[in-house]
DNA sequence: ATATCGATTATCT
DNA sequence: GATAATCGATATG
């Protein structure tokens, strides 16, 4: 506590996430993802998740960020998926339907977001690893306890799934089992017309098992994607 | 720049 | 009792 944040003045890195022409970050009109959007392999739809917007409704004030990187956890086949040993009191919103936030606690400190994939009854899920803040960044920064000063410190908000859950204030206490695509959820997805491009597919990071299948997806060059920059082995 | 390590607790074996 | 879909700090090149 008490360190000062200083975040006046400070805006998104805007020519690394470009925005439809002439479109402010305030002014983007938010399309919500559909319950069938979600309702595929958590594969086909994480390429389709990076350049879309994770929006908190915070009182009257809106926390979003541009979602640039996420994983694939499938089910029975992926022996690092929560899901893979079966259906827990924990894990029960994968093997819901699909478009629920499944949030989990790990390591004793951090929390992870994660949205529910497939029919109900068949589990999978996508973890959200990185977003790039656009609105909302003194919340953020204060959520965090990190100081900006400049843009180069962004990426310490919301580089990461634990950052990204704390930058958001989400946890599984308050947040696990929400409709992902409510607009009277206070957590939702949505698209403001801005197109992925430059996806890039790699390894996913942090886990010990099933460590080589590519199921994790990226927007390459993008500075707010976590892990060390070497990271982006292709497959 | 990369490597290693401690923190801290819910969950599962 | 061990592990974990992480982070931040410290050490070393």
């Amino acid at each position: 506590m008490g360190s000062a944040i200083k975040t006046s003045g400070l805006k998104p890195l805007a020519a690394l996430s470009p925005r439809p022409p002439g479109q402010r970050p305030g002014a983007a009109r938010y399309e919500l993802l559909s319950r069938s959007f979600f309702n595929r392999d958590p594969r086909v739809i994480s390429p389709e998740l990076l350049g879309k917007v994770l929006v908190r409704r915070q009182g009257r004030k809106l926390l979003v960020g541009r979602i640039v990187e996420v994983e694939a956890y499938l089910g029975a086949d992926d022996p690092a998926a929560h899901s893979y040993a079966g259906r827990t009191e924990r894990n029960a919103i994968l093997f819901g339907p699909p478009g629920y936030v499944y949030v989990y606690f790990i390591y004793g400190n951090h929390y992870c977001l994660n949205v529910s994939c497939l029919p109900d009854g068949t589990p999978g899920g996508i973890l959200f690893r990185a977003v790039e803040p656009l609105l909302g960044i003194e919340e953020m920064a204060r959520a965090r306890d990190v100081e900006v000063n400049s843009p180069r410190d962004l990426p310490k908000l919301t580089s990461g799934p634990g950052r990204l859950a704390e930058a958001f204030g989400i946890t599984r206490e308050r947040d696990n089992g929400k409709d992902f695509t409510s607009r009277k959820s206070d957590l939702f997805v949505a698209s403001d017309g801005f197109p992925a491009s430059n996806v890039l597919v790699t390894p996913r990071i942090g886990i010990t098992k099933a460590v080589d299948h590519p199921y994790r997806y990226i927007i390459a060059g993008n500075p707010f994607v976590s892990g060390p920059r070497n990271l982006i082995n292709l497959r």
